[in-house]
DNA sequence: GTACATCGTTAGTCTCACTAACGCAACGGG
DNA sequence: CCCGTTGCGTTAGTGAGACTAACGATGTAC
């Protein structure tokens, strides 16, 4: 069903969405990304898997071991909710999750073989749900857009 | 505080967020949306508003008076969301809301002179706004992300 | 040793996008 | 003229994301 067939209209009429409604990028950035996010879910959620998954995983691989606090810091995720990811991650036997001798405070969490496998897996999975979210745009365009969102994002994260 | 800060990692040591992770479009577009969403709702509650108002009252005065489930068509609001916005604007008497007397099923929403000012302000907000989220980019580069989010967004909406 | 910071954890807030179901009114066909 | 269907406004609730506050246990610095 189409949002604007759920939204109560019929179909066949436009939906004459305001020019300077349409036009908004702030509006463009919370439609699209609320379409990206369902279509990355529920590409994830086909391999029982989350988004957030994905982000502890990688950060494993790619810079070894680390506390969940570090976790947290690498990732973005608030350590808050750092502790469902890593239940659903060790649920799965994706990682590990042991006290550490040296700062009793700690837990060490280090990826597990299976995680491993499962990561490179989503790696795979991702690679595919992009492409189908950045269909109608060419390689170049692409990286034109992957560019030009790096450097809003680089100048808000900054500037705080 | 800045998420780094906030998620526990000290602001001196780099967040070493894994490249494969900060590079994923769809993460970069959850990201900036968040900021984005953030800035234009902290800006739009300094004068008492919220974007929801913005859409409808700009789709009142760009088509006219209409039932709440044309302006739900119009605007990409739930109706069932519709109508706490309505409640919001008729309490600062920016729209009318009277019932149909050719339908007694229809309330038909009006702007109102109020609401056309209000409207003008927000619209001149919101350029502001907008200029803060886009501050890194060029004139060019702002159009060009404008469109290449609109041929996103149109692939996505139309293919449903 | 006492004050302070950090770690994992629990709980709770707020907003978005979205679904389900209600009572009511209107329309259309037998 | 009744009757099923559809549309309308409304209420309630879900599930996720982003975030805050505060806890007890532990470690660190003065």
């Amino acid at each position: 069903m189409t949002r604007a067939e759920a939204a109560g209209l019929p179909d066949d009429d436009a939906p004459k969405m305001p020019d300077r409604l349409r036009r908004r990028a702030s509006r463009q950035l919370s439609q699209l990304t609320a379409r990206s996010d369902r279509l990355i879910n529920e590409g994830l959620a086909r391999v029982d898997a989350r988004k957030w998954h994905y982000a502890v995983l990688a950060s494993l691989q790619d810079f070894g071991p680390g506390s969940q606090a570090a976790l947290s810091g690498r990732t973005g995720i608030y350590r808050s909710d750092m502790v469902g990811v890593l239940n659903e991650l060790a649920e799965r036997d994706l990682v590990e999750r042991a006290p550490d001798p040296d700062d009793r405070r700690r837990n060490i969490i280090t990826i597990s073989t299976q995680g491993r496998r499962h990561l490179h897996r989503l790696d795979k999975v991702l690679d595919d749900l992009h492409d189908e979210l950045l269909a109608p745009l060419s390689p170049a365009e692409r990286d034109q857009f992957v560019q030009l969102l790096t450097r809003l994002l680089d100048h808000h994260t900054r500037a705080s």
